[in-house]
DNA sequence: TATTTAAGTCAAGTATGCTGACGTATTATG
DNA sequence: CATAATACGTCAGCATACTTGACTTAAATA
């Protein structure tokens, strides 16, 4: 319309080439979650779980509906998943202290243990493939992953410390 | 235990970045099927019927067996997917010519519109990060995606004639 | 006090996967 | 040619992870 895009496209911008990168992503993801969902069948877990448990990991003390909005699952799906993983004394809740309506998330020794288990094997995955491709690739993955994604969630991957004001922003909070 | 790699560890390896590595991959992956789920509810269709339409659209003619093998999922579950978009017209089945057993695998024109309207979405998604993040990064983006996923994989990465090959291959088939 | 917010719950339903067991047509093999 | 193997389909039952909608409770806020 207002560009005419089919003048400047270049050859990474052909059809096959985009849909490479779909197929990129499809094999890429679905690797990457097998191994964690054989991990936590054991446990009698699913994915929903696995997800639950990371970002508890990654941000000790958040609350329910910040954890909703991360994951865009219903309260209801989170629910059954998050009351099981409580049950069962992986996640620790504790009534906040600035508005004692919120259940402040943490991860228990037997979470963290799991956490570890589960993470440490994707993370491998990334360490081999970081390695191989070089630090160039790197960013350009990152780059890739960032404008394949929505606007509204590039947030997540802003300085650690501002992610934490938005995570845990109570201003008078000591 | 062979090779003790803390003590080669550049800054791109560490904890945090190998996580930032997941979460690049989760909130991506997340949000590239978003829009593709909402546009198949439509037709009350799932993202499994997705998979099958992209990949029966990628390589028309494929077999029943090697689509199984590509979305690693069993045959019964295939099967519901799968009846449900002949009954409906979106794919059509033939029987081979070389093997009466198969029953190869076409879009229809009904089918070959949806599946046009799914992936130029997720193309538009490909095809703006690529501008954005440049030839280099389209490459490091590639290279790290490879590396994460399965080395069995890989194989669906190789020249698009070789695949054909290995799809199709009935060697004497004039 | 009235309203909003954070969290939890009940009920019902859908999509997608699984296992196990069979059936049928076709091809390959002893 | 009889038997085995292959490609595909299907029936029945089950589990999990989601969904929407309605409602409750407790606490904060206007």
């Amino acid at each position: 319309m207002a560009e005419p895009k089919t003048l400047v496209n270049p050859l990474f911008l052909r059809d096959e080439d985009l849909r490479q990168g779909i197929e990129l992503l499809f094999f890429a993801y679905r690797d990457f979650t097998a191994r964690g969902d054989a991990i936590l069948a054991k446990q009698h877990f699913g994915r929903a779980h696995h997800r639950v448990i990371y970002f508890v990991g990654r941000h000790a003390g958040i609350t329910v509906s910040d954890l909703l909005a991360i994951l865009r699952i219903t309260k209801q799906s989170l629910s059954r998943v998050l009351s099981q993983l409580v049950r069962e004394n992986y996640i620790e809740q504790r009534t906040g202290t600035s508005d004692r309506r919120q259940r402040l998330l943490y991860l228990t020794e037997k979470g963290r243990t799991l956490e570890q288990e589960l993470t440490s094997e994707q993370q491998g995955r990334f360490a081999a493939a970081y390695k191989d491709a070089g630090a160039i690739a790197v960013e350009g993955f990152r780059k890739v992953m960032l404008g394949t994604m929505d606007p509204s969630s590039r947030k997540h991957f802003q300085a650690p410390d501002k992610l934490n004001d938005k995570l845990n922003d109570k201003p008078g909070d000591k």
